[in-house]
RNA sequence: GGCCGAUUCGUCUAUCGGUUAGGACGCAAGAUUUUCAUUCUUGAAAGAGGGGUUCGAUUCCCCUAUCGGCUACCA
């Protein structure tokens, strides 16, 4: 039987998509897309107390943002829907009495006050064969109590019933095969009557099932659960429909130890989530990747280099050449550590790929912040200058603003170094070579004022650089002739006068 | 504590028993540049430790160490 690849990126609204979760997405697209099969959105939203309103349009957003189309999802829909659990409520009661009728799993009446004392009583305690006879549940209690108990609206779970001693065997298409006994197991809680809900494990299961997915992809957090969901398709006896597991290495801590959480952003300078994200209740924001100036198709060359490589030595991939080389073979095993560095390189090179006209239209309203009010063609011509020396771009601002705004002071180790007695004096020779010219193109620049240099004998790196001084306020930029050329004949020739009136030429 | 996973330059990684252990980021030096960057060249930089297996181990096995994950009526 050949089915179509079927994967799904199923994250729970709680907060803002987390970058590790982008990657893990990422690798579900790039599987999905490679083999021709579907990818698709869902919502886990089980757990009632941790519903975080915008949420979910935060993770749409995220994937329109980076390019990723959901061939199904709640906003899309699909054959296979609804695509938020919290819908599908109705669907799970079905499976677990299902499993509650084969004897596959069992009520339990335990509160978490008691489970908490047994938890103090007995050192590793987990319930399980043996422990599970010791407590308040549907093996222990009689059939007559038990009825009883729920038509009081006593509160129950129902557990999943692990037999000891198994050897439960995970196929993972990374690590290859992973043993566990089902002893190590504990009778995990897969249904909770106080909002007719399932948890994780028993939903992810159904929803897989149902939804014919052949492929789970997803984080190494996951695998110590992996017997667990193994053991429940062999409960339910869809074992020869079971997906193939894929648990991915862990996105790391850039310095010390420890899972990247979503707190590090912003402790450690760097975004950690792919958008900008306020916080509903404490109004907090967390800086994204978008908002700081990456791009997309930087942001997704990174990713996909944590954790896979693609055996040669090109770096550089698109989203569409990843879903061509992308292969769990060479997937590494180990975490990742999050090499902030390596993705402002990235960036800088995708933004030396990006058309200027592009970049403008992205800087533009980093201008209008500025309360500058530039043209798309000029903005893309003084991009065209400056972004090779920029990393984002919300830096091409500290690179470009003298295009935009005279300067108003001027940099004292440059003027120490560039501003000499005779300067002024040399200055006001040049504006009046620059008041002669018809021809302002720099070629004609050039060629007029390196002759009037040579003819008076001057020293070229000091009325260059004074010149540039003038022109920008410090002692950077890209040549000096196409920056007079943006700002045109007038404006630098008054950049000139307003440097010679205001720079005092020190001792 | 228990269970599971992992371990090559500072970081991301290549190597599928025999290599001067390769590349990239970062770092350093040099070249180019009338400035600052970019760019280019060069350099420093690694197999956790101990046992095996083998003619030969970074590679296979075991132990130890370290790191990570999981251990909820969270996902």
């Amino acid at each position: 039987m050949n089915q179509k690849v079927r994967v799904r990126f199923a994250p729970s609204p709680t907060g803002p998509l987390h970058i590790g979760g982008v990657r893990t997405a990422l690798y579900n697209y790039l599987f999905a897309k490679q083999q021709n099969g579907d990818f698709i959105l869902r919502i886990e939203d089980t757990d009632s107390h941790r519903f975080v309103p915008g949420a979910e349009d935060y993770i749409q957003e995220t994937f329109d943002w980076l390019g990723m189309e959901f061939d199904e999802s709640p906003s899309k829909g699909g054959t296979y829907g609804p695509y938020r659990q919290s819908e599908r409520k109705d669907i799970y009661k079905i499976y677990v009495d299902q499993l509650l009728e084969k004897g596959a799993a069992y009520i339990a009446f335990d509160t978490p006050e008691e489970l908490d004392t047994k938890r103090n009583e007995i050192s590793n305690f987990q319930y399980d064969a043996f422990t599970r006879l010791l407590m308040r549940n549907s093996l222990t209690l009689s059939e007559t109590e038990v009825t009883e108990l729920i038509e009081n609206g006593t509160q129950y779970v129902v557990r999943i019933k692990i037999e000891p001693n198994i050897d439960i065997k995970v196929q993972d298409l990374i690590r290859g095969e992973v043993v566990i006994n089902s002893s190590v197991l504990d009778d995990k809680v897969i249904y909770k009557s106080s909002d007719h809900l399932p948890t994780y494990h028993l939903a992810n299961v159904v929803d897989d099932h149902l939804m014919e997915i052949t492929h789970v992809i997803r984080g190494e957090e996951w695998l110590p659960s992996a017997p667990l969901h193994v053991w429940l398709y062999k409960s339910f006896d869809w074992e020869n429909s079971m997906p193939q597991f894929a648990h991915l290495p862990l996105l790391l801590k850039p310095e010390g130890n420890g899972k990247l959480s979503k707190r590090d952003g912003d402790r450690l300078g760097f975004p950690v989530f792919p958008l900008e994200w306020k916080d509903p209740k404490s109004g907090e924001f967390s800086s994204g990747y978008r908002e700081s100036g990456y791009l997309s198709e930087a942001v997704i060359n990174f990713l996909a280099f944590l954790g896979w490589n693609p055996g040669t030595e090109q770096e550089m991939f698109s989203l569409s050449e990843l879903v061509e080389a992308f292969s769990f073979d060479r997937c590494s095993k180990s975490g990742a550590k999050f090499d902030y560095e390596k993705a402002k390189w990235y960036n800088h090179k995708y933004i030396q790929q990006t058309p200027n006209e592009l970049l403008a239209d992205m800087f533009l309203p980093h201008l209008e912040e500025k309360g500058v009010s530039a043209t798309l063609d000029y903005t893309s011509k003084v991009i065209g200058l400056i972004k090779d020396r920029v990393g984002f771009v919300k830096e091409l601002w500290n690179q470009s603003s003298y295009f935009f705004i005279a300067p108003t002071s001027y940099e004292e180790k440059t003027v120490k170094k560039r501003w000499k007695v005779e300067t002024p004096a040399q200055m006001r020779e040049l504006i009046y070579l620059l008041e002669q010219m018809d021809d302002f193109s720099p070629e004609n620049q050039e060629k007029i004022i390196m002759k009037w240099v040579e003819e008076n004998q001057y020293h070229t790196g000091n009325v260059m650089n004074a010149f540039r001084l003038a022109l920008v306020g410090e002692g950077k930029g890209p040549h000096i002739f196409d920056i007079t050329v943006l700002l045109g004949k007038e404006e630098t020739i008054r950049r000139l006068h307003t440097a010679i009136e205001n720079i005092t030429v020190p001792q």
